[in-house]
DNA sequence: GCTAAAATGTTATAGTATAACATAACACTC
DNA sequence: GAGTGTTATGTTATACTATAACATTTTAGC
């Protein structure tokens, strides 16, 4: 199971962090002849700064204070849509939020765990589960293309403490 | 594996599956001394007409239809609300829609399974699949509280003939 | 430097959801 | 069956999420 998990929901090296994912957001670009701007750029930077999903206009307004100008929402949406498509950061569908991927290389499942306390969200690839779903799906002669997969609940944190908050 | 998926997803009597779910609702309203009121029961009624998740504003648009008087969203939104509390009909995150749910009284996971075709959608209790997911938090130190879990495809009709739509 | 392609800026608007307050319907008591 | 508190609905306005359409700027390659 390939997870995020330890190193979302409990406090850590937030610069590590961030510039792992930049490193590998820069290799997949010139993999894929993409340019990282520095729009987008800020905006990955942004969703990993926090290990909290991020709504387009609370991306806004940081965006335009980190950029020094102001930023309307196209602008927003269209880094969001380029992050995407490199899968580099995901949607929440249930927060109409996005959050930084953590391993943007590999084929996986996109379950995501989010805290209803501090607001924290890991993304766990899980094998079993696809294979689950894959069987499900079939049991119903469904043609599974997509899935959404998002539970909410505590984290580890929040679950022990009942007051753990995100550095 | 209880599951509406055959019925979801094939030709079938609407009426008597429009008569079930409004006998089900009444039976719940009273057990519980809540109010279906006509405009409650209007929205039920539509979310059972097809099998395909409506967004809150289409919803509007019938409920003004059927009614033969215009409706503000809120009234569409506190009938959602209503329904929603009740357990009678889900709402699908990633469609900003929702759906009457075959099996109120049950305890059970929303599993849905949306035909990117056709619209239908079916919903499935998977109970390994819950079993899954509660491991799966329990392993990651995380207190499972709720769950969206929406599959994307096609469904048997639009497998089989690539062409079906829902009548 | 020139050109085509890509990215961003700008303005407007579509689509989803709720706040806040007014009115009406209901259900219970006396 | 009039009064009263509760529940539901009406009404107006507005917040939040997302995209269309077109103009301008930047970039990469020649």
């Amino acid at each position: 199971m390939l997870s995020n998990s330890r190193l979302a929901h409990q406090p850590h090296d937030h610069g590590r962090c961030i510039d792992a994912a930049l490193k590998r957001a820069f290799a997949l670009c010139s993999e894929r002849n993409a340019r990282m701007t520095p729009t987008r750029e800020s905006v990955l930077r942004l969703l990993w700064q926090s290990h909290q999903p991020l709504g387009a206009y609370q991306l806004q307004d940081q965006l335009a204070t980190l950029l020094g100008k102001p930023i309307a929402p196209p602008t927003v949406y269209r880094a969001i849509e380029f992050l995407m498509a490199l899968g580099l950061i995901h949607r929440i569908a249930s927060l109409n939020a996005y959050l930084g991927c953590p391993f943007p290389n590999s084929e996986h499942s996109n379950l995501f765990m989010i805290c209803t306390h501090c607001g924290s969200a890991a993304e766990v690839t899980h094998s079993p589960l696809n294979d689950m779903l894959q069987k499900a799906s079939d049991n119903a002669n469904f043609t599974l293309q997509s899935q959404t997969l998002e539970l909410f609940g505590l984290c580890p944190q929040c679950s022990d403490t009942n007051n753990g908050v995100q550095p």
